[in-house]
DNA sequence: CGTGTATTTTGACACTGTCAAGATAGCTTG
DNA sequence: CAAGCTATCTTGACAGTGTCAAAATACACG
């Protein structure tokens, strides 16, 4: 159970992780301070610090949550390979960073990902999410469902910088509202199933 | 003109978004703040506040700048239209964006457009800049050199979102770095052309 | 029981953005 | 030229922030 390190304050790195997503969720990055989070764990300023490094080691922590959350998103279950199919796991990825924004900002961010001190556990949960997306690739390819002259790293590569632009357009509003999501889903799986589909091989 | 201090500083705005830019190279976005860069000017603390009503006004001015720079780049000199036109199109944005990293973080950073008060100037230069792809894609249409069934909108917001996504990977470098830029750009524009061109319609 | 160690607190420092009020310079009038 | 007005700049202050050092507490174990 919980009880297996009884300190003072029960687990209190597990309250701040949550604490901090409700904080995160509700006013933002910008509303999350190390001494608010500790105001609402109900603990002294300093406190967190005996359990995160730092804030960035704090922040690198949540990320790395939603990193294992979003691993579910990626799955594309069965083998089946279609331009529904991908129009559905595109669909699947924008809700998340949408319906997850914070998290998502935290997850592929520039603030944590360009400072050097990032978390090697965030790197390995990050890399490990993106080797997932890559090796269904590589199975599809293994299994003739895709033509074989296709580079799995680069297409995966491209395809899912497109999602992330995609996402980030979306959330930051810079070029598009969350209206014209539909269309803007499908053309991406279009797209991306013309690169896919031997029929369009010259 | 001397360097002196005098009460009345020259031209206060155009030294302050200077300076900003050079803070904003050397030490990220992060070194960057309205009593250092009121120092940088030779200046008191408030100065600034007489130029710009915030700090997000500030940085709002400066992306600004960025857009008008990055229009450059986005000009496909002449209408001859071919994937290695393509390939030197996706090449020349992600170099804007990875060697002036700083200004594209704000230009397209979450940090700006995610708060209600970003500047109606920064946004009509963002606009106008997506607007200008967008007309060279139609003119690409109204040429006949792209297969006509294809919406120029959504495909400019597809590969817009691709380029972008692509710049943020490798800026932040979650999953990628920069050697493997020249193969990433080179699928991304073939998936570009495969899409653009009549040949592969069925 | 006592001791050590893991956890939390208090105090402090150097920052930050930004407001209100006072000081100065330079331009615009008479 | 003088007077005044306005744009510009300064000083002072306040409420925050992240984080370090040292002191205080509570628990685990011998």
């Amino acid at each position: 159970m919980s009880s297996k390190t009884r300190y003072h304050h029960g687990d209190l790195r597990r309250t701040l992780l949550d604490e901090a997503a409700l904080l995160l969720r509700d006013e933002g990055e910008h509303g999350l301070s190390m001494r608010r989070l500790a105001a609402r764990a109900g603990v002294s300023r300093t406190a967190p610090y005996h359990h995160f490094k730092d804030k960035q080691d704090l922040l690198c922590a949540i990320a790395e949550e939603g990193f294992r959350r979003f691993v579910g998103v990626l799955t594309l279950d069965g083998a089946e390979l279609s331009e529904q199919r991908l129009q559905k796991f595109v669909r699947h990825y924008l809700e998340f960073a949408v319906n997850n924004a914070e998290y998502y900002d935290l997850m592929f961010g520039s603030h944590l990902w360009k400072s050097a001190d990032v978390t090697e556990a965030l790197k390995a949960e990050a890399h490990g999410s993106f080797r997932f997306y890559l090796n269904q690739v590589k199975s599809w390819q293994q299994h003739g469902l895709v033509r074989s002259g296709l580079d799995p790293l680069r297409y995966s590569q491209v395809t899912w910088s497109t999602l992330h632009g995609m996402s980030r357009s979306i959330i930051d509003g810079v070029y598009l509202d969350t209206d014209a999501m539909g269309p803007f889903c499908d053309e991406a799986a279009r797209m991306f199933w013309r690169e896919l589909s031997p029929e369009t091989q010259a």
